[in-house]
RNA sequence: GCCGAGAUGGCGGAGUGGACAAUCGCACCAGACUGUAAAUCUGGCGGCCGAAAGGCCUGCUUAGGUUCGAAUCCUAAUCUCGGCA
């Protein structure tokens, strides 16, 4: 892998660039549409290309339960597999084994960890299971993404200091083992990029160390996680500014499923980070969230999203935008849409999912197009004001 | 025409003397959605006032009646469904 700077803005830390990869050239800053059991909800890769893609994140966790490395093995890698040619990238399953099970009754007995890994039980049979950074690591180069995340655990606001202490020292230590697990597995195949994962919700000093330790263990990117960069762009903002300063031309930055539409997009583009995945725009999608871009009416208050399930789109002729090029407005009213949706017709989650991939992919590439030109502050205004 | 069953909110359907403005489901309305256990989840849903707690009014086909009290019991009417002619 390799990352290219093609041009930096002048006012503020976005730039534009490419990430070469065994696979194909990822133009940044980019989406990366979430593929989580290794096929993007409702879309076929032809969908998902036609939609604007360059890169799909599939899930460790996900995958390793089912169907299992052996089968994915068969294929060569999850992209033989989904028959998707492009580059990929894939989740450790830190965040998974964390915190997938917070928010039923069962937390904190179907997932015990240590500092040796995470031990859990299977959301799909219940089933014991163990990942540890290693075999993360060993599950990743079966998975063959272009992109692959170091094992870390995830903080959360929420947990006591103590707590979050502990996961912050653990993840150090359990991201140092990833590398090492990570060059080993190198020797043979194609290459895989590491990126190590910057912790430290908003506390600056443990961002920078953290930061500090993923440069000098010679990660390949950076990547920023845990819920200061999720739904909320005022905490995005918080979070990433702890450490933005500091980000090198040479590495790319990801941010791991960050949230808040349009509004979070510019927040972390112009923080400095490339990629990005977040699984609302195409789970939205599937219950009738469309995004519009402000020509249609799209605004910071409207979070630029319409709900198509509303009645007033009930019989509405024409498309839910004429400035969109995607192919479900190229070819299908705003009515015919809600009629899908409010009717649960599969068509409607493959439609309205084209709609919000393409509609992000076109403003990535919009955010590119005005960072080379030098006017990404205009472009930013025009959205956001 | 006779015999039998029934009529509850936009719809289906509970409740069969007081805890009922009325379980629940659908529909509808509003909201949420971060490295996807999500084609999911949450809230509202007779009217009026209130941020809420709560208060007032109207209400279980219609008209009477019994009762301290009726969606629930009685009488009649109307309508619907099933069976027989």
């Amino acid at each position: 892998m390799k990352f290219k700077l093609v041009k930096k803005d002048k006012k503020t830390k976005a730039r534009a660039g490419v990430i070469h990869t065994p696979h194909g050239d990822i133009k940044t800053p980019a989406f990366s549409v979430v593929g989580t059991k290794a096929s993007v909800k409702g879309l076929d890769p032809i969908d998902i290309k036609n939609a604007g893609s360059e890169v799909v994140l599939a899930n460790t966790y996900h995958l390793y339960l089912r169907p299992g490395v052996e089968i994915i093995k068969k294929y060569g890698s999850i992209r033989e597999f989904m028959n998707w040619q492009g580059p990929t990238i894939t989740d450790s399953g830190g965040y998974q084994v964390s915190y997938l099970w917070t928010r039923g009754e069962e937390v904190g007995q179907s997932v015990k960890i240590t500092d040796h890994g995470a031990r859990f039980r299977s959301h799909i049979d219940g089933a014991l299971h163990e990942i540890t950074p290693e075999k993360s690591m060993q599950i990743q180069k079966v998975l063959g993404a272009d992109i692959i995340m170091a094992f870390d655990q995830p903080i959360k606001l929420a947990n006591s200091v103590r707590k979050n202490n502990e996961s912050l020292r653990r993840t150090f230590d359990w991201e140092e083992r990833s590398f090492r697990e990570w060059q080993k597995l190198q020797e043979t195949g194609d290459y895989q990029a590491l990126y190590g994962i910057v912790h430290g919700g908003l506390d600056k000093k443990t961002r920078k160390s953290f930061l500090d330790f993923v440069l000098s263990t010679g990660f390949d990117g950076i990547a920023f996680g845990d819920e200061t960069i999720g739904a909320d762009p005022a905490m995005t903002k918080k979070g990433l500014d702890t450490v933005s300063d500091y980000l090198p031309d040479d590495k790319p930055v990801h941010a791991l499923g960050l949230g808040g539409g349009p509004e979070g997009i510019f927040v972390a583009v112009e923080r400095g980070v490339d990629t990005f995945d977040n699984t609302g725009i195409t789970r939205m999608a599937r219950s009738g969230i469309l995004f519009i871009n402000p020509e249609d009416g799209g605004t910071i208050q409207n979070k630029f999203r319409i709900s198509i399930i509303k009645s007033k789109y009930r019989g509405q002729t024409t498309p839910i935008s004429k400035n969109c090029n995607c192919y479900s407005c190229k070819n299908f009213s705003a009515g015919y849409m809600h009629h899908l949706t409010v009717n649960g017709e599969p068509l409607a989650a493959r439609l309205n999912t084209i709609h919000n991939v393409f509609f992000v992919n076109s403003l990535m590439n919009k955010i590119r197009d005005s960072i080379e030109k030098g006017d990404f502050t205009s472009l930013k205004k025009s959205w956001l004001s």
